[in-house]
DNA sequence: CTTATTCCTATCGACTTGATAGGAATATAC
DNA sequence: GTATATTCCTATCAAGTCGATAGGAATAAG
């Protein structure tokens, strides 16, 4: 229950190798070999990770993905985000009045609840945390 | 991201309906029709709920389901478990040392702090706050 | 013996997911 | 300006999961 998908492990080992390397780039083939992760399965992850901005991409040789921003700065949530979208344990938490019971519908407050606990405790960890820098 | 089936959101509104009852018995097919979820599908929630402990079942004429303990004993924890099994978001959860890091892998325990956060959660609410009784 | 009900097993289509493939766009180097 | 290295785009695939349906066996009441 509640599994995350393998391509947010990906991104979060990914941007950890990032984050170590303090700015400096490195190319998907060097992350794919140093992490483990398929190329290409990769190169995927890495783009997604770049329309967020939380990495700089630069074609053509000598090219490379770089961090954007200080690994402490960087939330678990924005990674997480970024691969699966928001945190929506079910549909009617974006949308008020879904069901019968309108505003006070009893269960909706409930998975909004969770929700907000699941986003506080990502919120609160960091790249850093993980990245053993 | 973080979706609950719709296995498990039916079952509360199922266990919900049952709380209602205090102690009561009503069959698959009341509950079925009164919270509109497709009667196959809710036998096997509620065989699965019974398995667990959460609901009794009689067989045969005059049979159904009726609710076994207090609403308000009755964690949200227990009704997930019993559906998609114990919050689990990395495999590695539950064995230790299963990647290079050994025991002292930071993700890991990202993750585990993760699943506790959740599971906090979920084991702090209880059917009578959803049953609305 | 009929009827109402739980319970068991099998199956199905639709969707998601992890992964692969091929190549276009772009930048560097010589 | 050609070769090369790299990001980026699009399509596809096999396997698995999920919600749902179907048929019927076991059981109990009357
Ligand atoms: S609005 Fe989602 S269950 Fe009521
Ligand atoms: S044990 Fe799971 S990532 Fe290290």
């Amino acid at each position: 229950m509640f599994s995350v998908s393998a391509k947010t492990q990906y991104a979060i080992r990914a941007m950890a190798h990032l984050a170590r390397l303090e700015g400096r780039s490195a190319t998907a083939s060097e992350i794919s070999s140093a992490e483990g992760i398929p190329l290409k399965f990769l190169e995927g992850i890495l783009t997604q990770l770049k329309t967020v901005g939380l990495v700089g991409g630069e074609r053509g040789k000598n090219g490379g993905y770089r961090i954007t921003a200080a690994p402490e700065s960087v939330t678990m949530l924005s990674i997480v985000e970024a691969m699966d979208g928001s945190v929506k344990p079910v549909q009617c938490v974006e949308t008020a009045g879904a069901c019968a019971q309108g505003g006070a519908c009893l269960p909706r407050k409930f998975w909004i609840g969770l929700k907000d606990a699941i986003d506080a405790y990502l919120g609160s960890r960091t790249l850093k945390d993980i990245a053993e820098g």
